[in-house]
RNA sequence: GUCCCCAUCGUCUAGCCUGGUCCAGGACAUCGGCCUUUCACGCCGGUAACAGGGGUUCAAAUCCCCUUGGGGACGCCA
């Protein structure tokens, strides 16, 4: 029993006939970025199809020409690849497929279930505002229904839609759903324009590409009974339909720009992993147990539509960095260094070298969320010691004279230390703290501002044996100047 | 306004279908403590939730109803 919903945690078959092959897919319309609400339906879908076996559409729902833009289609696909959501089908686009819906809509003329309209949408207007005026539901009156109209300058098509009775379907994440058919109106399927609306589209694209589940938000439960009263008009049949809740900002409203709507892109500039994004979102109604990290791969093995919550999540940037965090200590040191690259070189150092850059990594692994952090945290291993800022309140505090006398001693002993790795420095400073009678922690800080000019940092072993002893002894010589 | 959906700690969630093992478990955040050369990591511990009201039942977070609250939809946008 592979796809099973839930009801408030009661679970229901599905479709009783097997599906010879799933396939989903993610069609977005390319009006704006792919944001976090997109990126995780998408990633949903293509969870479902590969727990499968299936097959993964992308399509570019792009009928509505004034609004869309390549842009918009490459920062989208962008995103699908930075997220490594691949598809395995398309992108198709719909601009493209016109045909296939002018088809489907003149078949519908012919079999009596759509009829032409002469209505402008002046009228239409008028016809809803007065029955919301009236405290009506604003909807289309129907009055070209039965007028038998031809094809005309001006005129629409519409789809006949049953008027009385109602429509069910059992959703994969909401259950038993059901619409009284007096609520909905005739839809337009044809624009006067002679381009199909967008609920044709999709019904001809859907059936036409083979999908079997519709994954989608929340806000289309309400389309799926006009979309269901097309496919039936047309003699196709019906996919199975999920509808996951949507994510909501901080404050419970709907995800706008200021908290979260973004592109996923800008996700990667805060340096975020693909993987912790993913990881993140994944967890945004799904669970799995007690399960909070995931790779892709134990997603994909994990997934499954019964564990979809039907309530609404809300984004938590404080967790998706949590999140982050594991995979960024998830990953190797050589994974990591050309992207940590990419973020020195936007604080604007110089270009950072590889193996440097693969010994500071396991250094900060622990210490940074994102790669952001690891940059800023990391900056001084990549600065040139003469260009080394010093934190003021930190030279006060622990470079004051009397430290000084000591960091000068321990300059010298560095200075003759043959062996700078880790347990040679640290075997060192234990006999000067041994010799001197002092504890550690006295010369600790004064080491450490010295050498990053700042209090925190990773051990001064680690650190001083990455930073080399020539740096290290520059450095020294810097704060004692 | 009408219709649809939803309701467990501040947040993400487990549990709900198959009522008792739940004076509700995990995670993020938060607050203590330990570790410690700083900062982190890690470890230990604490605070914190079944929206409200009615039923059904020996027993309800779990089933039913109502209320309240939240979200969504009512385009010749997608």
């Amino acid at each position: 029993m592979p796809f099973s919903g839930r009801l408030g945690g009661r679970s229901f078959p599905v479709h009783g006939e097997p599906m010879s092959q799933v396939v989903t897919r993610f069609p977005p319309s390319p009006t704006g970025f792919l944001h976090i609400g997109g990126a995780r339906t998408a990633l949903f879908n293509y969870l479902l199809a590969r727990t499968n076996g299936g097959r993964f559409v992308l399509r570019i729902e792009d009928t509505d020409a004034a609004r869309s833009t390549p842009e918009m289609t490459q920062a989208i696909l962008d995103g699908m690849a930075w997220l490594g959501l691949a598809h395995d089908d398309g992108p198709y686009f719909q601009s493209e497929r016109q045909d296939l819906y002018n088809a489907n809509v003149d078949a519908l003329l012919a079999n009596g279930h759509a009829y032409w309209c002469q209505c402008t949408p002046e009228d239409v207007q008028a016809m809803r505002d007065k029955a919301t005026a009236e405290g009506r539901k604003p909807k289309y009156d129907g009055r070209c229904r039965n007028l038998g109209l031809g094809p005309g300058p001006g005129r629409c098509v519409r789809l006949k839609t049953p008027q009385d009775g109602s429509t069910s379907f059992l959703d994969l994440v909401k259950g038993p759903v059901s619409f009284p058919n007096e609520e909905l109106d005739d839809l337009v399927i044809r624009r006067a324009d002679g381009g199909a609306t967008y609920h044709m589209a999709v019904v001809s694209d859907d059936h036409a590409m083979g999908v079997t589940h519709v994954l989608r938000g929340d806000d289309h439960l309400n389309n799926t009974p006009r979309q269901m009263h097309i496919l039936a008009a047309l003699g196709f049949p019906l996919p199975v339909y999920g509808h996951v809740p949507m994510i909501l900002g901080q404050d419970k409203k709907k995800l706008s720009k200021r908290h979260g709507a973004m592109s996923v892109m800008e996700y990667e500039k805060m340096g975020f992993l693909p993987e912790g994004v993913v990881n993140y979102l994944a967890r945004l109604g799904w669970a799995h147990g007690d399960q909070e990290i995931f790779t892709l791969d134990e997603l994909v093995a994990a997934f499954s539509t019964s564990n979809l919550n039907s309530s609404a999540a809300c984004f938590d940037l404080e967790k998706m960095l949590w999140v982050n965090a594991h995979h960024l200590r998830a990953k190797s040191p050589q994974e990591l260094a050309p992207l940590l690259a990419r973020f020195v070189r936007e604080l604007g150092l110089p270009e950072p070298d590889r193996t440097k850059l693969e010994a500071v990594i396991p250094l900060y692994q622990p210490r940074a969320q994102t790669l952001v952090e690891m940059a800023e945290a990391s900056a001084f291993f990549f600065t040139p010691d003469a260009d080394l800022p010093m934190d003021p309140a930190a030279r006060d505090k622990f470079l004051t004279a009397e430290a000084k006398a000591l960091l000068a001693e321990v300059r010298d002993l560095l200075a003759g230390t043959a062996d700078f790795s880790e347990p040679g420095i640290e075997a060192a400073l234990h006999g000067f703290v041994e010799a001197k009678a002092v504890k550690f922690k006295v010369i600790a800080q004064p080491i450490r501002v010295a050498l990053t000019g700042k209090t925190a940092s990773p051990g001064l072993y680690e650190t001083m044996a990455v930073l080399g002893k020539d740096s290290t002894l520059a450095r020294l010589d810097r704060a004692l100047a």
